[in-house]
RNA sequence: GGGAGCAUAGCUCAGCUGGUUUAGAGCAUCUGCCUUACAAGCAGAGGGUCACAGGUUCGACUCCUGUUGCUCCCACCA
């Protein structure tokens, strides 16, 4: 074996290993069933460290079920992301020099469709090289065939029922994708703006004005109220009076309305219906006239008047100088206030009057609030149910439709008047039309729009196993419901709550047992990774420099459960040198001869044991409250710390002496252990030891498919012989180190206590011992160092000259200490209302508390007076 | 504006339903080691008024109230 360990080459070999023996591929079988649905990445994608984090989640839970006996399937998959996508391919197209807009939708698909083949699987082969157990066989995209299919009869379901209706609102406008977003696809980020205080002549004779502030300037031209507050006393001579339009003079009244805020600005709003929700609401109240004066690309439109095709932005400015160059402007004040932003193209969002698509959610949310308020769904952690219940019980109609092309299309057939049937397919719609209007004509056009990305990502626990497609086959009945969905709580409304809802609706079923939340992976200065930031490191150039083992283990121990995690190429490093851990630990184990009657260290062995299997069950409490990042903990201390440092030091032999065959074969199996119960965590450094120590070669075994160990008794006395055997090590170790005595220097440990079995196994090599001896109580050597632990009394004798007035202060030390927790111990003894009210087990403990303590404290004080007699 | 959460060592965090010591870990720092698996290593050390102020209790890092500071979600302000 290398000096140091090097995943590269390691890696791409096990994984095509477990490929091609099919490891990860499940079919339904009697053993219960652990099934993780991946969130599908958009086929735009690349894996950054939000991916990383997430899968290497899933990836450790579904490699933790089937060591643990299940069935595991995790099922792969992509989203075809309609706007996200759509938008790349328009890019792209125009690079090419192709204008969208001279395209045909056919074209324009089959230039989509291109897209996806030559890019759309990239972020999968990338989950590869982070050693993810997906079942690839089941690979699933939304828009395949069956899918798409799926989708379209759930909208002609919902539709049926009464769910889903047309119907013009204030939506929420993308002017550069030109199309309508839904609630949860807009950002909400402050800026800093312009408050433009601009008055409006009134319609009197007199030189008259009321003044306004606003942010949005050039929506002065569609303008068809000012309101004030009724009980606004500035404003109250202006009753049933007119005021005209700046610069285009349009004459609009004045309103009152207690949705005003007096304090705001001057007290009086200028009212455009067509471009502000609040507006709208005042509109729709007051019967007010709707002038729009934005055209769908967000430049002005003919109804404005004035700078008619020039863009948004740049009429803001150019009507406040035209503002300010009439007398109409009054001042100019900074402000902050929130603009909503596009999730996906980042462009500045429009309230926009519109006909879209609406599903209803009302009757969605019941079950599938009730589902995770009463626990039938978990979330870890629990938190979020608060977040999730708000939502619920304050849900609005669902915008489902979007003017895009990229996406499943709306099946709904219109004829020239805008009478529309929804069917499946033009067949059906022809003949329901004629049913509905038996004497209309009808030449038919489908809905040119497609359904937002989510309507089809709320159906994937589904449909990934054909649930719709083919509802009664095996695989649907086996495997749903899932059993944990990890995601990121950024999508809790737009996806988790969604597939609730799809799965109490559909299956009659909650989609999944638990849902567990992960954290934003930030940079160390704790800022969210960003394209813009730059602080988002290569995930592939990672692996290439550390071995995904190693990006895993950084990308974890750095992730407490539910929190956002900073994450520092740092823990790499750590990951990195724990792979270099396991491997030399195998290589002294390996360099090993063995003989029968080598060294034997009974005691090692039987302690190991126990400790192995108490930390599993530690680790398996952790895992099971997705303390994920702790178990990850615990395995390395167990290893490193458990296993290397403290039972390989026991049980090497002395230099070039032979190590005896039980012991060898003790520690060969423990190493085996310990692989597999890593194993999860890193799979690939796992598997190349487990190989490396395989005996029988010939059958196509890997760790992967090695069942964990279930047991659960261990010996609890030994645990305890192994602590204080550890803390008179390292008290040893303590009084080398502050004697500033080099290795060579010869030390003696003198004990005196019979039943201590365990001492024996203080090999030299732990503390480097020269001596031990036995004695008897009453000749205590002269010229040692005495060590209290636990009441007993051990002498170090370390062959030079004693400083003894160090160690009176050092047993001092630790004589006031001990004294001063027996002091806080016997304040609660001595308590009778504690004695009378605790619990009586916590009073025994607290008993044993001062009589280990007493019993130092004489052990304490009797060296102390005996270094004092010396001095 | 509504809601949720956080505050423990220089940094990142454990510490679950009050009593395991007078609070732990990893990283970082300092000291000593090229000791025959690993310097990507070994051994040892220092470092905390558990944000602040009250309260409940025999007993509070832990429960309650308030204050301060930070984070997130939702609603959305012309």
């Amino acid at each position: 074996m290398e000096k140091n360990y090097n995943p590269s080459g390691v890696e791409s070999k096990w994984y095509s290993y477990w490929i091609e023996n099919r490891f990860f591929e499940s079919q339904p079988d009697d053993r219960p069933s652990y099934t993780i649905v991946i969130p599908p990445p958009n086929v735009t994608g690349v894996l950054h460290m939000g991916h990383c984090l997430n899968n290497t989640i899933q990836d450790i839970l579904i490699r933790r079920a089937r060591q643990k006996g299940y069935n595991a399937c995790w099922v792969p998959g992509t989203d075809h992301a309609s706007i996200a996508t759509e938008a790349k391919v328009v890019g792209m197209l125009r690079e090419r020099g192709i204008d969208k807009n001279t395209l045909s939708r056919e074209e324009f698909l089959t230039y989509a469709w291109e897209w996806k083949e030559k890019y759309g699987g990239i972020i999968l082969q990338q989950l590869k090289k982070l050693g993810c157990a997906l079942d690839w066989d089941r690979t699933n995209f939304t828009m395949d065939n069956d899918y798409y299919n799926a989708v379209i009869d759930v909208f002609i379901d919902l539709y049926k029922k009464g769910h889903i209706y047309r119907g013009v609102k204030m939506i929420h406008w993308d002017p550069k994708a030109q199309t309508a977003l839904s609630d949860e696809e807009v950002i909400y980020k402050e800026v800093k703006s312009n408050l433009y205080y601009v008055r409006y002549k009134l319609d009197t004779d007199k030189e008259e004005y009321i003044t306004i502030a606003t942010t949005r300037p050039e929506t002065i031209l569609g303008d068809t109220a000012i309101c004030v507050h009724p009980s606004d006393e500035r404003y109250h001579h202006l009753k049933g009076m007119y005021a005209f339009v700046p610069l285009i003079n349009r004459r609009i009244p004045i309103i009152y309305d207690e949705y005003i805020d007096m304090t705001f600005g001057t007290g009086a709003l200028k009212v455009t219906p067509a471009h502000d929700i609040n507006d709208y609401n005042l509109g729709l109240k007051h019967r007010l006239p709707i002038v729009d004066v934005l055209n769908s690309d967000g430049t002005m439109s003919k109804a404005a008047e004035l700078f008619i095709g020039e863009d948004r932005f740049v009429v803001r400015k150019k009507i406040a100088k035209q503002l300010e160059a009439e007398g109409f402007l009054v001042k100019i004040e900074e402000l902050m206030n929130s603009n909503g932003f596009s999730e996906r193209t980042d462009a500045v969002i429009e309230p926009r009057l519109s006909m879209q698509w609406w599903c209803k959610m009302p009757h969605l949310a019941k079950p599938a609030l009730d589902a995770v308020m009463k626990d039938d769904i978990q979330f870890y952690p629990a938190k979020f149910k608060n977040t999730y219940r708000h939502w619920m019980e304050n849900i609005k109609d669902w915008c489902i439709s979007r003017q895009l092309w990229w996406g499943h299309r709306i099946p709904a057939w219109y004829n020239e008047h805008g009478e529309f049937v929804v069917a499946k397919t033009e067949q059906e719609a022809q003949q329901l039309f004629t049913e509905k209007y038996p004497n209309h004509s009808f030449t038919l056009k489908q809905d040119e729009d497609v359904l937002d990305t989510w309507f089809s990502s709320w159906l994937w626990p589904i449909e990934v196993f054909k649930g719709f497609t083919n509802p009664d086959n095996a695989a649907i009945q086996y495997y749903y419901p899932t059993a944990t969905l990890v995601t990121a709580p950024e999508i809790i409304f737009f996806w988790v709550a969604r597939m609730i809802m799809a799965g109490y609706e559909y299956k009659k079923a909650k989609p999944f047992d638990a849902v567990y939340f992960t954290g934003i992976v930030r940079d160390k200065q704790g800022r969210k990774m960003s394209k813009s930031l730059g602080n988002s490191p290569d995930l592939l150039e990672l692996i290439d420099k550390y071995g995904a083992d190693a990006v895993r283990f950084g990308i974890l121990i750095s992730s407490p459960a539910g929190n956002d995690l900073l994450y520092d190429d740092k823990l790499c490093d750590q990951g990195r040198n724990f792979n270099n851990k396991l491997w030399n630990a195998l290589r002294l184990i390996k360099g090993f001869s063995v003989t029968k009657d080598g060294y034997e260290n009974e005691f090692a062995t039987r302690w190991f044991t126990a400790r192995l299997i108490e930390q599993r069950l530690q680790i398996d409490e952790l895992m099971k409250q997705y303390q994920i990042s702790e178990a990850l903990k615990a395995v390395y201390k167990l290893i490193w710390d458990d296993f290397c440092s403290w039972y390989l030091e026991m049980i090497k032999p002395d230099f070039e002496n032979p190590i005896g065959s039980a012991t060898y074969q003790a520690t060969l199996n423990f190493f085996r252990e310990l692989m597999i119960t890593l194993h999860p965590f890193m799979p690939f450094i796992t598997e190349e030891l487990f190989q490396e120590i395989r005996e029988e070669k010939s059958t196509f075994t890997s760790i992967c498919n090695t069942l964990l160990k279930d047991e659960i008794h261990f010996d609890q006395e030994v645990l305890i012989q192994g602590d204080l055997l550890i803390k008179l090590t390292t008290s040893i170790r303590e009084v080398r180190a502050k004697n500033q005595m080099k290795p060579k220097d010869e030390i003696g440990l003198y004990y005196n206590t019979a039943n201590d079995t365990s001492i024996e196994a203080i090999k030299k090599t732990l503390t480097r011992l020269n001596y031990l001896n036995c004695l008897i109580h009453s000749e205590k050597p002269e010229g040692t160092i005495p060590l209290t632990i636990k009441g007993d009394t051990y002498y170090i004798q370390v062959h030079r000259e004693i400083d003894i007035e160090a160690e009176i202060k050092r047993l001092h030390d630790e004589l006031n200490y001990t004294r001063g927790f027996l002091t806080s111990v016997n304040n609660k003894l001595s308590n009778e209302r504690f004695v009378a009210n605790a619990n009586p087990d916590v009073v025994k403990k607290e008993r044993q508390k001062a009589s280990d303590a007493e019993k130092k404290i004489a052990a304490l004080m009797e060296e102390l007076n005996r270094l004092k007699a010396k001095k």
